[in-house]
DNA sequence: GTTTAAATCGAAAACGTTTTCGATTAATAA
DNA sequence: TTATTAATCGAAAACGTTTTCGATTTAAAC
């Protein structure tokens, strides 16, 4: 019951491994008839070449890591897919970890990926991460990586994203444009980089429009685990802090959802009292009530394309060739739906 | 810039390959002083052993597959989570595929996976499959499989699953005690186990308490990628073949989310005029409005439980013990939400 | 002083593949 | 005929580790 190797196939038709090897990989140096035997016999013993030696050997495993901030997340489970399927597509495999938004997992994980010795890692950035050092690493030692969505700016590095500030952009002038006044802001955690691009994006946008911008408008959130109750805590805390807001842009989906929710409890009306613009696209988001305007992320797209990024560095590494990393950035779209009014 | 090898570190210190690699190892037969410079030395030069040797002398990978009908799913996610948890806890990293509920794509998914040598499969199989040869293959060559949520009777293997007529039972009877005298049935795919196993719940609680079972109420939806519209066209279907409908159990809580809004959509109101009860308590389902009474399906547990056995049945399979297969019932309860009524 | 036991080490084989390079044979050209 | 070329093959090294088993040295026992 121990899986065929060369060496049986080779002793079957009494030639040698180094035949049987170059017959199955169409070397020339083999004639057509040997090719042929050694094919048939192959299939018939259902050989398939040991995956480890071929890996000590060749130096390669045609596998690659993910490491993402959590895999429950609409965005990310849709990265996750985009990944896989193109990874598959040209056959390599995915390893998948889960950092938690905690820097020191995260850490850990990627001493494991290269201890494990894939050909190359993406990642999406915990927002626990302020130190580069485990990055940099990675990128001396000429192993591949990608970096996307939750990036560093600092890392010289490929990467793949979406311009954050100007969709926080579009999402505040739509508020703008549909006549609101005090336009409140549900930033994310203090440290990512896309958190704190959003915020600006709605800073300028205010600015650009003649409005004033006002820190004690500005809400933050952690967009963890309890993304919906932080929703819900910063709605009460807005009604109490102030009266007058008449629009909010927020960081992210979930967190707009919990705040619909706190204010569908409190009498508050959407859009009429309120207008609220999320982020993301959840799936979630166009079914809710009323269904919640947002910006639209494109994860699978992204997926896909840190893929093929990634493994255009994978083959110019083997070929020993010198990558310059590229920043590819997709696009993002507002997509206007019942909670923001028609203008 | 090459990685460190025990050779290296053999040269360095005038001994022989072997001594450092048992040094590493905590071997008796290695005086302390040499493990002491042997660790040392190994430290400063960050040797990292190579997988790829080691797996070719151990034979194993440290490695498991996982093939999933969806990835971007709440509760397969969640499975996800779980087990990639629960496997990094034992060394064990996790490479994900999805079969796309396809027949087809699974079976060269296996294939993958065992040509890739992992050390045991964990699958949960695509509502396509009907043939089970590929799974008994595996099991076949000995290596460890365990199926979750998605699996097949027939085949001999551990499973971790939930109860799934028992807990369509519940729901139904929960319909039944707060006054539901017509209840329609909106069923998954015909060849899924748990959606038969549903439906058949659903079929006995009717008749264990003196309701008749209409075949003309149970409405069928693939539960796939248009799970949401597939509600909504049921429901809408429902509405001009019955008029006297006053509950539903529904399959999947994203197909009575579907449902729910076609209803609003109409007028119907939910829960005075149809109760609706769905499966897994997805997040949204608390979110939306009305909530959603639904079964909660430990998609997170079921992950660590799939893995666990996984995980004892590889440690069984390598002291060459036989693994007599085992089932795994995980518990569900009842949510009891909004859109049904108090009784 | 000899025997025995314990402690410490290393040579070598093995895992299964890939690839270089030299050897052999057959076919062609001179 | 011999020289040259093309076609076909295989020996052997290499990838880096683990593990068996025998060798050597040292200490203890007689």
């Amino acid at each position: 019951m121990k899986p065929v190797t060369l060496k049986q196939i080779a002793e079957e038709l009494n030639i040698s491994v180094t035949t049987v090897s170059k017959a199955l990989k169409d070397y020339p140096d083999v004639s057509k008839k040997t090719k042929g035997l050694v094919k048939e016999l192959a299939k018939t013993l259902n050989y398939k070449p040991n995956t480890f030696a071929v890996n000590l050997r060749t130096k390669e495993s045609k596998t690659i890591g993910l490491i993402i901030p959590v895999i429950v997340h609409h965005f990310f489970s849709n990265v996750i897919k985009g990944i896989v399927s193109q990874a598959e597509k040209k056959g390599y495999l995915v390893i998948i970890l889960q950092s938690n938004e905690s820097y020191e997992l995260e850490k850990k994980q990627i001493d494991l990926l290269l201890s494990q010795r894939v050909d190359g890692i993406l990642i999406s950035l915990a927002n626990g991460t302020a130190n580069f050092n485990h990055i940099n690493n990675v990128i001396a030692q000429e192993k591949p990586l990608v970096m996307f969505d939750k990036i560093a700016k600092i890392v010289k590095c490929s990467k793949v994203i979406i311009d954050d500030r100007k969709a926080a952009y579009t999402a505040t002038l739509h508020l703008i444009n549909i006549g609101c006044k005090r336009i409140a802001h549900f930033r994310g955690a203090l440290l990512p980089q896309n958190s704190i691009d959003r915020f600006l994006g709605y800073k300028k946008a205010l600015l650009d429009n003649g409005l004033p911008y006002d820190p004690s408008l500005v809400y933050i959130c952690e967009c963890g685990e309890r993304s919906f109750e932080e929703g819900k805590k910063n709605a009460k805390q807005l009604l109490i802090d102030h009266n007058d807001v008449d629009g909010i842009f927020i960081n992210t989906d979930l967190v707009a959802i919990g705040a619909m929710t706190e204010f569908n409890s409190q009498g508050v009306k959407i859009p009429d009292d309120i207008n609220i613009v999320g982020f993301s696209n959840w799936f979630m988001s166009s079914v809710i009530s009323p269904s919640l305007t947002t910006i639209n992320q494109p994860g699978y797209k992204m997926g896909k394309a840190a893929f093929k990024q990634l493994y255009k560095e994978i083959k110019a590494t083997k070929n020993k060739k010198i990558i310059t990393p590229k920043t590819i950035t997709l696009e993002t779209e507002l997509i206007k739906r019942d909670s923001t009014k028609d203008n």
